[in-house]
RNA sequence: GGCGCCGUGGCCAAGUGGUAAGGCGGCAGACUGCAAAUCUGCUAUUCGUCGGUUCGAUUCCGACCGGCGCCUCCA
């Protein structure tokens, strides 16, 4: 079993990895706050995270993902009050889109997704905690603040020198409520809105809401334990975010809040990073609806290594849907009869399993989404020229179609088959059958005119060993 | 201003101190009645620029040019 290696934000170096138990990883992961539909900008961090449990999967180990999703924060409470809404009637129909464009990427399913509403007692003990071991404080203005001049190794994860402000930026003079002008709200004195949209809840400090850093703490421990083997997310959320877990979970517990930690870099849009307020985003539903497949934005986005930037474009958007058509037109050669009953060669099966080999390799060595495909595509070449010489062997057929499975049961980018009802498919076998009697005849002119109906009803047509195949596109 | 990332063929994109994966596209050929699919060959003497270290650098160091990100609630 190889090594796997993954790069680990604290130290900046790619290390061995593995779980503290020896069998099961658990991974936390930073999910959407739901709002608003997430777009592939955010779907990027959740494929790279799909790609890593599959990828430890693979390996052996046992995981136990967890995907928060944050239903309160100030956005959901202002959308709410613009709808006059409260803020489940806001998030719930978002969470449903959320799952719907996560099956439709074929991410698999966390195994658990808490959501921060649900969670509001084990935060409340979590700052309760905090405040008695002196590490926060109540402000004048009644929320409760992380203290972070008592936490000395604030900003090891982003090597963020904490007196540094930004140039020309405005100081805040007059906010002396807080200690520290970088203390950050634990728990958020509420406000009028706040009532108004169910945004408040009871708590030692008089009703108030969580602060965004405080769920992913409170949801990690309490369904995965204090110290928890990799915790992913966004490279943006490296500071402030996961700085501030850090800061309020080993303050309350002593121990170390995560081993691991793991950043996927950004999705640009014409060279800007995708975002909602740059109004540059793509959403699932639309490239679902411009016809790009799971399988061409799967491969989109694995072609590029996960700590890269990488850049949408639909020139870009449209090699990797004829990428996934190539995949997709040699994984039904490969799974067909006439395959198995024509054979392969000694070389088929060799091929095979040295690009498992690469593969493994390339994913285990820090998620090398690129040059696991790679192996895949000259796999797919050298297996196709080996196919061609129907060499008779079926198992060598067999062990190929298991290789083939084994690499795409990681990367996931077979194309779906354009299913024809049955109707349809009738039609299409009679046609095909009058083609070939017209083309036995050598009435060619018949035979075309045969394939010309079926490509206007958008069936494409293979004549390859003798048999003819079709497919849908 | 601080911290950090990136710059590889027409486009996308791996990679290594020892002489450039893969995909898309293009060109030519094979197969085919013609297509489609598939295969074969060609498509970067070169890895932003200029220096340095080295027997040797795209790979290490420095400077510069260009692009991007984070610097309090953004995946």
């Amino acid at each position: 079993m190889s090594d796997f290696r993954l790069y680990n934000t604290l130290s900046r170096q790619v290390e061995p990895f593995a779980p503290a138990d020896g069998t099961t990883v658990r991974m936390y992961t930073c999910g959407p706050t739901v709002y608003n539909p997430a777009h592939l900008g955010n779907f990027r961090t959740f494929l790279f995270e799909d790609l890593m449990r599959r990828v430890l999967a693979l390996r052996g180990w046992t995981v136990r993902q967890v995907m928060n999703l944050t239903d309160v924060d100030d956005k959901i409470i202002k959308r709410a009050l613009e709808q006059g809404k409260t803020i489940s009637e806001v998030t719930e129909p978002v969470i449903v889109v959320f799952h719907r464009d996560r099956e439709y990427l074929r991410i698999q399913a966390a195994e658990a997704y808490p959501r921060a509403t649900d969670f509001i007692p084990q935060m409340i003990a979590l700052v309760e905690r905090l405040v008695s071991r002196g590490v926060a404080y109540q402000a004048d203005d009644g929320s409760v603040y992380f203290a972070i001049s008592r936490f000395p190794a604030y900003g090891r994860l982003s090597r963020l020198d904490t007196r540094e402000i930004k140039a020309g930026a405005r100081v805040l003079q007059d906010d002396y409520t807080k200690e520290n002008a970088q203390d950050f709200a634990l728990w958020k004195a509420a406000k009028p809105e706040d009532e108004a949209t169910g945004a408040a809840w009871d708590s030692p400090w008089g009703r108030g809401r969580p602060g965004w850093h405080l769920e992913c703490s409170a949801m990690a421990m309490d369904l995965l334990g204090e110290t928890l083997d990799l915790h992913c997310g966004g490279i943006d959320l490296i500071f402030p975010h996961h700085e501030d877990e850090i800061a309020q979970s080993e303050a309350a517990t002593g121990v170390p809040f995560a081993r691991v930690w793991s950043h996927g870099a950004f999705l640009l849009t014409e060279g800007a990073k995708m975002a909602k307020r740059v109004g540059n985003v793509s959403t699932v539903q639309g490239l679902r609806e411009a016809r790009f497949s799971a399988a061409a934005l799967r491969h989109f986005v694995f072609n590029t290594h996960y700590r890269k930037e990488l850049n949408l474009s639909e020139e870009a958007l449209e090699a990797s849907r004829q990428a996934v058509r190539r995949v997709g037109d040699f994984a039904g050669r490969l799974r067909s009869d006439t395959a198995l009953a024509l054979g392969g060669t000694p070389e088929l099966a060799r091929v095979a399993e040295a690009a498992v080999v690469r593969a493994e390799a390339a994913l285990f060595d820090d998620l090398n989404g690129p040059e696991a495909l790679a192996a895949l595509f000259d796999f797919i070449r050298q297996a196709n020229a080996e196919l061609d010489r129907r060499g008779g062997d079926r198992g060598s057929v067999e062990r190929a179609r298991a290789a083939f499975d084994r690499i795409d049961s990681i990367l996931d980018i077979v194309p779906e088959r354009e299913e024809a009802d049955s109707a349809f498919a009738e039609w299409i076998e009679e046609r095909i059958e009058a083609r070939r009697v017209a083309r036995g005849a050598r009435d060619f002119a018949a035979a075309d005119g045969i394939r010309g109906e079926l490509t206007a009803r958008g069936v494409t047509i293979e004549d390859s060993g003798g048999e003819t195949r079709w497919k849908l596109g």
